[in-house]
DNA sequence: AATACGGGGTT
DNA sequence: AACCCAGTATT
């Protein structure tokens, strides 16, 4: 791994945090560690609501309810900035306009339909979905979470995020956004507090818990950010514990009592590289450069087999860049194996067509 | 708990 | 050039 590093985990901060409903008493005039609003879910929701009536992004197709386009959209949003995902959806869409032509297409096609996204295994477990579809829900995309979980690519995000934008279920999809946004509010990062304090403005959100959804991540996008979030601006900063605990205003102050990678810490979180100055990026213990990771070899790979016309064979040889002949042909097979790629009897490749 | 998996956009 | 991104599957 040379390139995405540090998806920021969340280790267990102190053990005794307060519950939701009990952070603060209300108007805790005189408790400076505490929010000056308890935790009231409804309350929360209006003033998101409301903030996110004339703050929220403009994203052309975030509101289409339809279970497939919320599906392929999800997915593609996996680790995809929204706004691509939005627009690659269309088209793609239109080009497998239901689970079952979706699942009618092969590998090839729906590979060069991902062409420019990444990830092209999500592309395969899509299509592997919405095979499953076809085989175990008439060519419909399931409406219960255990079902949709259970889909290839579907995981704890996905799912929640086409039951609720799709079924209105009453369950939040907690991305990195809602992570930092509730992780915030209730100054505790943990996965199951943020999910319940979540799943409890779903279920406030009256029919509509895409909208917070929506609410959370546009706030957490432009408000709520990472590093150096404007507090001054934001709808929730009266019942935001890591603001009242003097966090946000402190910036690297305490950094013993803020986990290292947690997503919480804002202004100031940035840490130093370990590597010393003048060191070379890549010593011994360092990353690779990415052009000499096989992820970059896989890349260029399929898409030299990607823009190759379809059906037809190649032969690939090496080598690529600093990988030698050898490289390429293992790389090759392991993209076989995957399912991304077919091999002749004299080893030349194309892109699956079964 | 770690690691693999992409590619494009932003700063 | 580093950093970021509506995560998931596998080890």
């Amino acid at each position: 791994m040379t390139r995405g590093r540090r998806d920021d985990r969340l280790p267990r901060v102190r053990s005794g945090t307060p519950a939701p409903g009990g952070a603060a008493a209300p108007g805790a005039v005189g408790a400076p560690d505490a929010p000056s609003s308890p935790l009231d879910p409804a309350a929360l929701r209006d003033a998101l609501l409301d903030w996110f009536a004339s703050n929220g992004r403009s994203l052309p197709g975030r509101d289409d309810r339809d279970p497939w386009h919320v599906l392929v959209v999800e997915v593609m949003s996996q680790q995809t900035q929204i706004d691509r995902s939005l627009a690659a959806a269309a088209t793609f869409c239109a080009a497998f306009p239901t689970p079952s032509a979706l699942a009618a297409a092969s590998p090839g096609e729906v590979l060069r339909a991902w062409a420019g996204l990444g990830y092209n295994r999500r592309a395969l477990a899509l299509r592997a979905a919405a095979r499953a579809m076809v085989e175990r829900h008439g060519g419909r995309v399931p409406d219960d979470l255990a079902s949709l979980l259970a889909l290839p690519g579907v995981g704890p995000y996905t799912a929640r995020a086409v039951a609720a934008r799709a079924f209105g279920a009453t369950v939040m999809p907690v991305d990195v956004n809602v992570r930092r946004v509730l992780g915030r509010v209730l100054d505790d990062p943990r996965p199951a507090r943020v999910q319940a304090l979540g799943d409890l403005l779903a279920r406030s959100a009256d029919g509509r818990p895409g909208a917070i959804a929506d609410a959370l991540m546009d706030l957490a996008a432009g408000t709520c950010r990472a590093r150096e979030p404007a507090c001054t601006a934001c709808p929730l900063s009266a019942w935001c514990g890591w603001r009242a605990s003097g966090a946000a205003v402190a910036g690297r102050a305490e950094q013993g009592s803020v986990p290292r990678g947690s997503a919480l810490p804002g202004s100031g979180s940035r840490r130093p590289a370990l590597r010393a100055p003048g060191s070379p990026v890549s010593g011994p213990a360092g990353a690779l450069p990415f052009p000499r990771t096989r992820r970059w070899l896989r890349g260029q790979l399929l898409r030299e087999l990607r823009e190759a016309p379809p059906g037809a064979w190649s032969t690939v040889e090496g080598p690529r860049g600093t990988h030698d002949h050898a490289a390429v042909r293992e790389t090759i097979a392991t993209l076989a194996r995957e399912g991304f790629v077919e091999l002749d009897e004299v080893g030349r490749a194309r892109l699956a067509e079964d």
